[in-house]
Formats: structure tokens, C-alpha cells, sequence
DNA sequence: AAGGGTCTCAACCGCGCTTCG
DNA sequence: TCGAAGCGCGGTTGAGACCCT
């Protein structure tokens, strides 16, 4: 055991003795009104940091650590209340399958929203459904019905949420989301079809090499039955409904020219090479294998006709050995 | 109504990195 | 240069709410 490991568990024991020892009195667990009041009050006057000597002048029994993990996850003026949004469930999905469980940098990209509740909601409604599915949620075939089958069907349901909203006013209407680099835009073409879009600003910040200018888009069209996804100036087509006669054509990718940007760069780029490499034949019959049968909960679908439509969806999709 | 199981989320823990004296 | 303190992140826990039988 090194130095440094040895101090922290120390430590961590004077907080353990802590607890029973009256001398140093730290408090731990919930807190109450009045300690949230001292340390926001506190704060606002001689602002953030220093986090230990800020328990200590704030008269709070706490640890440093407390502390700043009770401004940031709760008392912070800016903190978002309340459910993760369709759009921003679709956010956490996609930057989930870019950088994996980076919550604090997925939390950049969601405005009021903290490390923790994003960690959270993961842990609680995505984990849960990778258990349903008696599969590893970092596995090949978990993020396929994420990509391929979850997220599209989030965006067909944001769709829908902004269809009803817009229901009897005029057409071209438009909802759109914004957060520091996605803007997420469900609207009426015109012609009675709704699209949803997710585009993506370019990232300023971008260590990693993503892209830094134009934008990246998933759009799924009613009325042509086409998931759509833009990378820069790459399209892709994924057709995942069915063809006039009712008989699936099936999910098949439509794309412009075999020369992909590299790993690094554009939203779902992995995807898309993912779905060049693959059986698609394999890939949904693994995916519909695994999936028991469909739930509300499952894909925490708003409506009794969206889990009718995707349940013909599947029925068709086992019918058809074709693709 | 009761009680047992499940879910949610605030809070804590452990560790590695950075800053500072 | 080194060690202590501070900071921030991802993982884990547990109390209370909620649901089901």
C-alpha cells in the first residue's frame, strides 16, 4: 500500500472516529435546512473553492468535499429539476456511446444537469434494460439496440411529442432544444411530415479530435420511413420501416460513397462502419433473440399505439429472413 | 392495511491528478 | 523536489419512496 492510499484510508478513519467522536462533531448524511442555508448563503457572498477552510468559515461540520458536492449536485442556482427530457435522454445515449462513463464531460453538454443524475439515470433505467435484456451493457449487442432500435425510437417519439404540441397550426411549425453544442429540432416540413433532428454544433473543445465545424445530424422522416444520419458532408441511410405493400424492406443502409470520416470524427460515424462490417441479418436476429418481449417499460413508450406499432415492427422483422 | 420487494437519488468512498508551500 | 492538501471524477451505498401482492 502506498503513502498517499495509506493517508486516504487514515483519514477516512478520522472520519469514521469522527462520527462517534463528539470533539470534532462532523456532521455526515442528509442535510438539513439550515446547513444548506449557511452554505448557500456563504457562497453567493464570497463565492466558491477552497472548499474546506469554506466549511470551516461557513460554521458548517462538514467536510470540504460535503460541501461541493452539496453546491454542485443540489443547492447550485442553475441545477435542473425534474425528468431527463426525451432529448435529453437521446443526448445521454449517443454521448454515452461516444465516451463511455464520462459523466462529468456528458454533464457539460446538458445544461443544469449533474454528473450524478446523469450517472444516475444510466444506472437506474439504462442498466436496467441491458439486465432485462440478460446482456452486458457495454457489449456489441446492447449497443446495437441502443443505436439501432432505442434511439431511433426516442427521436420518433420526440417526433411525436412535437406533432401534438403543434397539432392545428400552421405548417413548417418548430421545437427545437438547444444545449452548449447539440440542437435538437423536431418540425413540420410542410407536408404533413414531421422530422427531428439532432445537430451538432462542432465542438470548441474537442482533445479528442471530433469535429469542429459544420454540423452532424440523425433524422428520421415519416413519411419516406428513412433514419437519416449526416456527418459533415457524409449521409447515410438506415430504412427500418416498411414499403407501401406492407412487406418490410427491412433495416438496410443506403449510403452515398465508402469514404468514411476516420474514428474520431462525426456523430454516429462508429455506427455507420459498425453497420458496413455487420450481418445485418445476424445483428437483428441477435437483437430481437434477446429481447423477451416488448414492455412499456422497456422502451418507455408513451402510448398504447407506439407499442403496437412496434410490436408489428418486430412481428415483421422475425417474419422476414431476407436481410 | 401490511409487509416485502424494487426503484430512485442524495450522499459517501476511493483514488488519481493538481496545486501549493 | 517532495509531501501535504485540495479538487474532481467514477463507483457504490443506503434511506426513503413507491409498487405490488
Amino acid at each position: 500500500m502506498d503513502g498517499k492510499r495509506s493517508l486516504e484510508i487514515n483519514k477516512n478513519m478520522g472520519d469514521f472516529e469522527n462520527n462517534v467522536d463528539d470533539e470534532m462533531d462532523l456532521r455526515r448524511g442528509p442535510w438539513t435546512v439550515e446547513e444548506d442555508f449557511k452554505l448557500s448563503n456563504y457562497i453567493s457572498t464570497l463565492g466558491e473553492g477552497r472548499w474546506n477552510s469554506l466549511a470551516r468559515c461557513a460554521g458548517l461540520k462538514r467536510t470540504g468535499k460535503s460541501c461541493r458536492l452539496r453546491w454542485l449536485n443540489y443547492l447550485r442556482p442553475d441545477v435542473r429539476r425534474g425528468n431527463i427530457t426525451l432529448e435529453e435522454q437521446l443526448l445521454i445515449l449517443e454521448l454515452h456511446s461516444r465516451w463511455g462513463n464520462r459523466w462529468s464531460k456528458i454533464a457539460q453538454y446538458l445544461p443544469g444537469r449533474t454528473d450524478n443524475e446523469i450517472k444516475n439515470y444510466w444506472r437506474t433505467r439504462v442498466q436496467k434494460h441491458a439486465k432485462q435484456l440478460r446482456c452486458d451493457v457495454n457489449s456489441q449487442q446492447f449497443k446495437d439496440t441502443m443505436r439501432y432500435l432505442w434511439m431511433p425510437r426516442l427521436v420518433e417519439r420526440i417526433q411525436a411529442a412535437s406533432a401534438s404540441s403543434t397539432t392545428g397550426s400552421a405548417a413548417k411549425s418548430c421545437v427545437t432544444t438547444t444545449t452548449d453544442q447539440f440542437v435538437i429540432t423536431s418540425y413540420d416540413d410542410g407536408a404533413n411530415n414531421n422530422n427531428t433532428s439532432i445537430d451538432h454544433l462542432g465542438l470548441t473543445n474537442n482533445p479528442n479530435g471530433y469535429v469542429t465545424s459544420g454540423t452532424s445530424s440523425v433524422t428520421v422522416s415519416p413519411a419516406s420511413g428513412l433514419t437519416e444520419y449526416n456527418i459533415g458532408s457524409e449521409v447515410g441511410k438506415i430504412e427500418t420501416s416498411f414499403d407501401p405493400d406492407q412487406s418490410l424492406v427491412g433495416p438496410q443502409i443506403l449510403l452515398p460513397s465508402q469514404n468514411y470520416l476516420d474514428d474520431k470524427s462525426g456523430l454516429l460515424n462508429g455506427g455507420l462502419r459498425d453497420m458496413q462490417e455487420q450481418s445485418y441479418h445476424n445483428l437483428f436476429e441477435n437483437i430481437n433473440g434477446m429481447i423477451p418481449s416488448y414492455s412499456d417499460s422497456f422502451w418507455n413508450i408513451g402510448s398504447d399505439e407506439d407499442f403496437w406499432l412496434l410490436q408489428q415492427q418486430q412481428q415483421q422483422l422475425l417474419n422476414n429472413g431476407s436481410f
